[in-house]
DNA sequence: ACATAAAAACGTATGACATACGTAGTTTTA
DNA sequence: TAAAACTACGTATGTCATACGTTTTTATGT
């Protein structure tokens, strides 16, 4: 009857290693590993390499120990990686507590791109439930303040909350996941560039009369593009400030 | 030296294998196997039992072949599950030719949202590339319609498309996926309102003053929720009713 | 007509992986 | 001071994608 067997609900396991302050008061040896521990380790090497790099025997031997020790610490892979993602996302953005809906939520969104953008993999991680990590909740803690503050009823804070995070999550899959890890071809990556070009012949007019428009559209002008680091895609900032202007006069509307 | 070895770029293949109208002169014997039923099968079994049931030997054997059989149709498994994701797409839906923005965006997303609804695992395949199956193209082509003519310029639609596709992706995601599949915890389903119930005690005011906030308030009304079975959920009504709000606001002052 | 080469189906083999299980050693508590 | 609980470790198992070789079938060029 080791540890591993008297597993209560795994749920409750996740939100005991998620929440707990590590009880530690127990018998056996000091444990020369943790679960932190393993959860870094495993966020370089996803952060490094990849999702699909990440093995159980890979953290274990970048740790020095060996493979089945890690499961002293941690019940089983889907679980590190309920951990990982919620160690990854941090503490939220801090937005100003001034009560401006637009600038708050700009700045909530960028750093939540941000952080696709250095953990890419978190993109990669199945959802099986509800958010439920400590840091996952602060975040959307943080969001629902000024949508709140603007004078959103709570459903329509949530639904806005749900929205954004929607859209971020999905813009950055979309646009930004396939850069990481990219799958190389005989040796030659396959750019987004080759494809594209690859698709023109495909996409006629004939078949495909919006697309094709914006397609050539597109690489007529394709000037703009300043962009700093980490400011939001213009991609991304144009939805959002037009979900802003819908949301802005949904709350006039309502007050006035 | 078989077929797979002679692979061009991965890419090509991939290109071929959806869009390439079976070319079918070779030699050998007449194959007893297409591509296109093998995705068929693959579908049928993600529809059933989820992605992490779906093996080559189980696709195989649902088949009546043998495993290896099915590398002569199809080069591996991830890019069938690119021919899938297409196949499962199938053709976007009709919007009418009517110009009316708003109907016609709100019938798209239905139509999304109810392809996520009987295909969940759609949601958990792994996202490579830009969409570059017919079907998917299709649908971008028929969202792009109403945008361009509701008078957005050739960047602002494709944002907004982008917007729009990403928001039901992520709200699929976030709010749907997990009924799928769900992993059962020892015999017992953990069902998302034992994980609700077991975070209320975690959720303070304190440390999540809004979060909690919405959350008392949510189960005080708590009455709404008549919903169709295949109509938009109304956190994500909600959130596009917003954006088209704003869409709407923006092309009114340019064109005014 | 016939030889030949390409391609189909199949079986076996390999290497990665998560994880179950047993053992030995260590530390705390009774 | 003995037992209980827990650590780290090694080995073993079962699943998976897929490489490779063999046999069989069929269209093509002679």
């Amino acid at each position: 009857m080791t540890t591993r067997d008297d597993r209560g609900s795994d749920l409750q396991r996740s939100l005991a290693l998620l929440w707990a302050g590590r009880s530690r008061g127990k018998r056996g040896p000091r444990p020369r590993l943790t679960a932190e521990q393993i959860a870094r380790a495993a966020i370089r090497i996803a952060d490094a390499d990849g999702l699909e790099a990440l093995s159980m025997q890979r953290i274990a031997s970048d740790l020095g120990f060996a493979t089945m020790s890690l499961y002293n610490h941690v019940a089983s892979k889907d679980l590190l990686l309920e951990v990982m993602v919620d160690v990854a996302a941090g503490k939220p953005p801090d937005l100003g507590g001034a009560s401006d809906l637009r600038p708050a939520v700009r700045r909530w969104v960028a750093a939540l791109w941000a952080g696709f953008r250095s953990h890419p993999w978190l993109l990669r991680v199945p959802l099986d439930h509800t958010p439920i990590g400590p840091n996952q909740l602060a975040w959307l803690d943080r969001l629902l303040r000024p949508l709140l503050g603007a004078g959103l009823a709570a459903g329509e804070a949530r639904a806005a909350a749900l929205h954004l995070t929607a859209v971020v999550r999905g813009t950055a899959q979309i646009s930004l996941d396939m850069g990481s890890a990219h799958k190389t071809d005989g040796g030659r990556p396959r750019t987004e560039a080759e494809l594209v070009l690859a698709l023109s012949d495909l996409v006629t007019a004939d078949d495909y009369p919006a697309l094709a428009a914006v397609h050539a559209a597109e690489t007529a002008d394709h000037g703009a593009e300043p962009l700093g680091e980490d400011a939001l895609p213009a991609e991304l900032a144009f939805g959002v400030d037009r979900f802003l202007d819908g949301i802005e006069a949904w709350t006039a509307e309502r007050t006035g």
